[in-house]
Order: C-alpha cells, then sequence, then structure tokens
DNA sequence: CGCGATTATCTTGACGTCAAGATAGGCGCC
DNA sequence: GGCGCCTATCTTGACGTCAAGATAATCGCG
C-alpha cells in the first residue's frame, strides 16, 4: 500500500468509468523517479554540483580522452533542449571545471572540454555517487532488482529503439 | 539496446573500479520517467493546462465531494514544498478553475475549491489523460505492465511506507 | 564561385521549483 | 487573560528548463 494505491482507490470512487491501471505503473515510475532524484541530490550538493552539472560532467568524463564533446554531441545523450545546455555549460565554465575551444575542423562547433580540475571533481563525485546510488537501492533484494531492470529495458526500448533517436 | 547500456558500457571501460548495476535501474526509471512526462504534457497543454496545474486540480477532484482542501492536506499528497503549492494556487486562482475561501474552523487555514469552470475543465482532462496514459503503456505485453506494477510497487513502499510520510 | 539552404550554438522570455524565512492566527501554561 | 510557542500559509531570491527564434559558419547546386 503506497501512496499511489490511495490516489487510484479516490478515483476509482470518484470515476468509475476510467481504467486507472496505467495510472498506478506510470505513477509510481514518477514517484519513484522523485524520490530517488532528491536522494542522489545530496551527494551532488556535497560536492558543489547539482543534478544538472554533475550530468554534463559525468558525460564528459564516460566519453573517455580527451574528455571532451562539442555541445552538439552533448545532446545527443542528454535529454535536455540546446538552450538548456548553453546555460549548463556557461555556468560550468564560470565555474572552471569546463573550457569552450575552437573545434578546428568546423567553425560553427565548439569543443566542451573537462580542465583539470573538472576532472577531479566529477571523478571523485562519481565514485560517491556510485555509493549513493547502491544505497538507494539496497531496500530492494537482488532478484528483483534483476527483474525490475530487465522490465524497465523493455519498456525504456519502446521510447529510445536501437542507436538511433528517442524521440517521445 | 537502449541508452543507458551505452552509458554503462562507457563507465565500464573508463571506471572499472565502479559497480554500475545501480546505475542503470536508477538511469532507466529516470528516462522513462522524463519520456512519459514529455507525452503527457501534450495533453495538459491542449487543455490549457501544465503538469502542475493538473496535479492540483486532480487531487482536488478525486478528493470527492465538496472539492476542497485545505494548502496542507494538498501538500500531504503531492511531492511539492509549500512555496511551490501556493504559486500553483495563485496561477489557478488567477484562471479561474479554483478559488480561496475562508475556513471556518481555524484562521490560519484556507480552503482551495475548484470552481464549476475548474471541475470542468479536470473532468475532461482526466479522461483525455487516461487515454494518452493508455497509448504510453501500449508499447508493453499485459504480462510485462503486471509484473512491471507489482515490482515499482515494491520499491515504492521502501520511500513510502504504509499510511505514513514519503520523506526522502 | 556565389548565394540560398542547412547546421550548430546561443539568446530571450516565461515558468516551475526549492530552501529559508516572514507573517499571522490559534493554543496553553501561568 | 496575557504572552510565548506552535502551526499554516505565503514571500523572496536563485536556479533549471523549455520553446521559439537569432546568429554565425559551412555546404552544395547551378
Amino acid at each position: 500500500m503506497d501512496r499511489v494505491d490511495d490516489i487510484l482507490a479516490q478515483w476509482h470512487r470518484e470515476r468509475p468509468d476510467l481504467d486507472v491501471a496505467p495510472m498506478g505503473l506510470i505513477g509510481r515510475i514518477n514517484r519513484l523517479s522523485h524520490h530517488l532524484g532528491r536522494g542522489m541530490e545530496k551527494t551532488f550538493a556535497a560536492h558543489g554540483l547539482t543534478a544538472a552539472s554533475f550530468d554534463v560532467l559525468a558525460t564528459l568524463r564516460r566519453s573517455g580522452r580527451p574528455y571532451s564533446l562539442s555541445p552538439g554531441d552533448l545532446l545527443g545523450t542528454m535529454m535536455i533542449t540546446s538552450g538548456t545546455l548553453t546555460n549548463r555549460i556557461d555556468q560550468l565554465e564560470k565555474a572552471g571545471l569546463v573550457e569552450r575551444r575552437q573545434n578546428p575542423e568546423d567553425g560553427r562547433s565548439v569543443l566542451i572540454a573537462l580542465t583539470e580540475k573538472g576532472f577531479a571533481v566529477i571523478d571523485a563525485t562519481v565514485t560517491a555517487h556510485v555509493a549513493t546510488q547502491a544505497r538507494l537501492i539496497e531496500g530492494l533484494s537482488k532478484q528483483d532488482r534483476v527483474a525490475l531492470d530487465a522490465l524497465l529495458s523493455r519498456y525504456l526500448k519502446v521510447f529510445e529503439s536501437g542507436t538511433s533517436e528517442g524521440k517521445s
């Protein structure tokens, strides 16, 4: 019995004509995402980051040497718009964690690169972050984790099929 | 193979010391929440609402007659802060969908009530919303839905146990 | 080789959200 | 009954996000 069950029971009483089973599943995904996000924010804040800035630094870090990608490349893996990305890069550049470099091969484009400081920050943060995630998931048995992950993966494929785009 | 698999593979190459299994599960929940939210926003917008305003109206509607709750009651079922709620109510009041009434039993408190117009809007919107949700979930087999919902419910209980509060 | 179409990034303006603190009404001990 | 404490709601200021459009550089057809 979670909050979603209460919500569904209320709808069933008020609008018995509606099939609210999908609402339950979608509501649970949303609420879990929210709880998990709040839990992870604290770790980011402890390292001077937000979920937004962590996202950019982590994408650059895991891309491997030379830890630099164009804004367009970053957009491809992040679920945000171009304006949002510009804003994120501005903040990180101001903080000295990334720098904008000219792209020698295309004057329209730019390369966003981790600075030395940025590398140190993201490497320390991601280590703590993984520990936080492990803690956030410890309430679920090993079996449930595997089963849940498999089902989520199958569902996510509906929106992000193969290697192409993930439009909604 | 979704985007999350790509991300995990990159981390495994760059930081083989980290156990990224939790990151996969949490990342999939986040991305699904995002995709689903984007899909549902369009329905809200078609009825002049946002996810935020829908949330308030729906909570009042499903609470049953007389379709009125105090801000404190609303906060109990919504995952937002009091300042955010004040802002949402201000917008809805300006749009004529809810109204603030004095609480005869407690001068500190207020009652937020659906107006006639607000009732009509939310009733029409929720009907369309349920149809949208049914569409967003149709990529998943009936069996998978049931299994996924059961696992999500078990996981959500970690954060929202019983009838008490759901702090993170 | 020049100019229109395309691509890459940034700008603008409007919202939604949060944390922290301010305001204001009620409650209870003395 | 008065005064300090608690509770309910609102205010403030800083961010993050989006949609739509602006700017700037490259591409490609004639």
